[in-house]
DNA sequence: GCAGGACATTCGAATATTGTTATGTCGTGA
DNA sequence: TCACGACATAACAATATTCGAATGTCCTGC
């Protein structure tokens, strides 16, 4: 059913299209379909630098496509909650979309080889 | 019916979501999303310059966004079929927003009050 | 063939984005 | 309070994107 998306801020729609045109993000985004995750898991799973990984969250974060918690020493991701009834309805499809991926499924895997997807280290 | 999205390209993705990510070829988008529209149009309903409204066609073109053909001195650009069964589905979302949004309205209006859109003048 | 219109491409300067190294901040545990 | 771990930010060079001006290509009408 499309009648949610019944606005759509052109502003913000470029904005969120814009932080998921990097394959990166994109495979952030599907780590983060599964769950909740600290920094430390996409720096295995994904193979980044510390400060990539930081940096690439953040530029999701500015986007309003994820949000954080911290809880102790570690600070938690998570998929944002979409305002923008046009934005939540392409990121819906994004992560159901993600459920199936072959490539991206070697990054879930690796990330659940290193460790638990609950405990950090 | 999500059924159609079996695969999920990562590489293909952002390419589509990079191409989408600004605001100009986003009002671009909506316009086509109203039918076929030949470069001229989008100069003078968008205001932008000769060499940016074709380079910004070939931006979507190369993303697979949109396609192109030429009838005399025009080249008519619509909307291309997407191959990628997630691509398709976003673009479908996106086409089904620009149906009902004020802004983007105000372009079209600005097209269709500069001249019908069949003729180029 | 020639002139002119419609569009594409090239070039160059300004700006933005990228990844790495170095450094800063914050919370934890001793 | 001090050292350390987890994360964020700054600083930098390399690279990419942006737009306008100039130029090139293709088609049409004469």
């Amino acid at each position: 059913m499309s009648a949610a998306i019944s606005t759509l801020d052109v502003r913000q729609a470029s904005r969120f299209f814009k932080a998921l045109g990097d394959e990166t993000r994109l495979r952030i985004v599907a780590l983060l379909s599964h769950g909740e995750l600290c920094v430390c898991h996409f720096e295995s799973a994904l193979g980044l630098s510390q400060p990539n990984a930081s940096r690439q969250l953040g530029v999701l974060r500015s986007a309003g496509i994820v949000e954080s918690r911290r809880e102790g020493s570690w600070v938690y991701y998570r998929l944002a909650p979409q305002l923008d009834g046009f934005c939540k309805q392409q990121l819906k499809t994004l992560v159901s979309a993600f459920g199936r991926r072959e490539v991206l499924k070697q990054d879930v895997e690796r990330l659940l080889a290193a460790r638990g997807p609950d405990s950090c280290r």
